[in-house]
DNA sequence: TTTCCATTTTAAACTAAATCCAAATAAGAA
DNA sequence: TTCTTATTTGGATTTAGTTTAAAATGGAAA
């Protein structure tokens, strides 16, 4: 990771530990949307005495600065997106894997409901079958 | 619960047990979303004895017949929603209520997405708060 | 460069949600 | 009424995530 990079994360609070650091680059451009114990088996083998307790502090001090999305769309399992720019999702409902959709819906909700609820956000889920799944046995 | 309705639910292979019934019976027109323990709470009442593998057991079996959707909205709790109709839903942040939207949106995804994924369903998502929790301190 | 304090890491215990299992039970077809 | 098979039960187990308190350390300030 760049000096540059690094400063910008240090200006937003974050203190720069090694352990963040791998996490961070595990996270840069990983388009995978993996879970926490995704990130704790990469960075594992970097830092073998790593806690998963600091896989949870650092993805909850990104997301307090809206730098990674926690996704709730796996069934009991939260997934994260290092891309904060909204879009929308794809799940494999076979292998489990995320694909992101980056195109605009015309979503807006009527005023009988924004009446009664202030929307923060909104996100559009696929479910179905990937190509690689088609055809494999279930 | 009609006998009718305890017919219908036999002929799709259900075994009717008292159990199965409070459990419908609770869900029927319920539009809380409730989570698994939330079943549990209330059917436990009647059936004391009753055991959480029957209400994931039944909750799977209704699933399976399409009588129930499973909802992964808030974060690792499943959600059910006996509405088996495509909608879509609105989450409250704080109270973590679910509303139903019963709109329709263009949501069509172009052909490069679906060309290596075929789409089965579709949800949308809107994350935010609701009237009653507005005003009220975090 | 050194000091120091607030933040972070660690390991382990703990909680919550869901699943699994084998024995006992009961639905409903025959 | 009998019998087979699916279901229930209670407890153990697994998986995901959170909490805790002590030890370590980043980085600001001296």
């Amino acid at each position: 990771m760049t000096k540059e990079k690094i400063e910008y994360y240090r200006k937003l609070g974050l203190k720069m530990t090694p352990q963040r650091l791998a996490i961070l680059e595990y996270l840069e451009g990983n388009t995978s949307h993996p879970s926490a114990e995704d990130i704790f088996r990469h960075v594992e083998e970097k830092f073998p005495s790593m806690s998963f307790a600091t896989v949870y502090n650092t993805l909850e001090a990104l997301k307090e600065r809206g730098l990674v999305q926690e996704l709730s769309i796996e069934p009991g399992k939260k997934r994260f997106d290092p891309n904060p720019q909204p879009h929308h999702h794809m799940l494999c409902e076979r292998c489990h894997r995320i694909f992101d959709v980056f195109e605009e819906f015309p979503v807006q909700l009527p005023e009988k409901y924004t009446r009664n609820f202030k929307v923060k956000r909104c996100e559009v889920v696929f479910y179905g079958i990937c190509k690689e799944c088609q055809g494999k046995e279930v």
